[in-house]
DNA sequence: GTCTATAAATAGATAGAC
DNA sequence: GTCTATCTATTTATAGAC
């Protein structure tokens, strides 16, 4: 491949990422990517084969990056509990169209079975950084926990910072409903995460 | 209106809240929601005038049918907190052909403009069945809660059954992720709830 | 109110020149 | 690899007969 197609390709892939987000798949064409990418009409299909296949490409990517960042913040800071799930807030939020997009893909029947029958099915199981945040639940508490009360964490923290995440940047930004800023969103993060460790130890 | 063309104008709307919560607006045509409902094609733009305005017309509905059911819920049994809870996460994978629309819809950052500058913003503002969360918390509270402590809670139960319900129909059927059984939702809704409120005490 | 027919625009995909 | 031009299918919406 020459620098050019390369460029090409990427360029391609940052705009569709975006509109894709935005709009969802039916609701993006193909010439509106290729004229917000700057390329020609002709060059996505080239580069690609088709629609589909460049919306695969483009959540497998992010799916992997998203998994990537979140290991990687954990092994390098060691952080808490807390601090983790903060930093995934902000790695959502400042992330989100990626964000939104796997969530829009896994709410549609259609899509969802077209991503679980191709081989990122291994990958897609549980939330990206799900192991993350089990590994820091269980560092913080030593090995005595059951996997029931594990999990139940997980899910608790997870669906607490995602949702956050995705009002964050639909809902609380626009209307005036109270306590909904960032500071407010991650104090709750850091107390529901407080919370739920007692609650285990207490087990 | 003749009995006929309320029949019409309601089967349409039941084939298309089936086929946007599956597919998407952009991704359902006229057409297919006028074969699946079994009417002519053009009866759909005579009775909603396009399209949009039939989606617009389905989401309104949807809504306050759910904010309705949840404050008569509430009413008529008054239940406990964790009863109240576990009733929402029946309800809504129930119907969660309305629940994905309205949330691929808010994700959406042009349909939630549309809806919010319409006249149901104001219904909209917060989630459905949210003052009713607020009022059972205050049961088994008493009064002397903050304002901040109250939406903290709040928040923390409703996106985890919000979450739950969305993931219960789209992930936890098909994959063997461990522990999410319906009984194993349930059981962390009454385990959040009952967490929440001994810390509500706590402070 | 319901139907057929059709207008007008746009979609994804590809062929072939360069 | 990139371009123009185009094919084929489908879209929303509407006009007009019944």
């Amino acid at each position: 491949m020459t620098d050019q197609s390369i460029e090409t390709k990427s360029k391609i892939m940052e705009a569709a990422r975006i509109l894709f987000a935005n709009q969802g798949f039916e609701g993006t064409s193909v010439r509106e990517i290729a004229t917000s990418a700057d390329v020609n009409v002709a060059s996505v299909n080239y580069h690609f084969s088709n629609k589909e296949n460049l919306f695969a490409e483009i959540l497998r990517i992010g799916y992997l990056e998203c998994s990537q960042n979140m290991r990687a913040l954990y092994e390098n800071e060691k952080p808490s509990l807390e601090d983790l799930l903060v930093h995934f807030f902000n790695y959502f939020i400042q992330k989100s169209h990626d964000l939104v997009s796997l969530f829009k893909m896994m709410m549609s029947t259609q899509h969802s079975h077209h991503l679980m029958s191709q081989g990122s099915g291994d990958q897609l199981s549980g939330p990206p950084g799900g192991k993350v945040i089990e590994e820091a639940i269980l560092k913080e508490m030593g090995e005595g926990i059951s996997q029931e009360d594990l999990h139940f964490a997980v899910r608790c923290l997870f669906s607490h910072v995602i949702h956050s995440s995705i009002m964050f940047n639909c809902c609380f930004k626009q209307n005036k409903i109270p306590f909904t800023t960032r500071a407010d969103i991650e104090k709750g993060i850091r107390r529901l995460s407080r919370i739920l460790l007692i609650d285990l130890k207490n087990i």
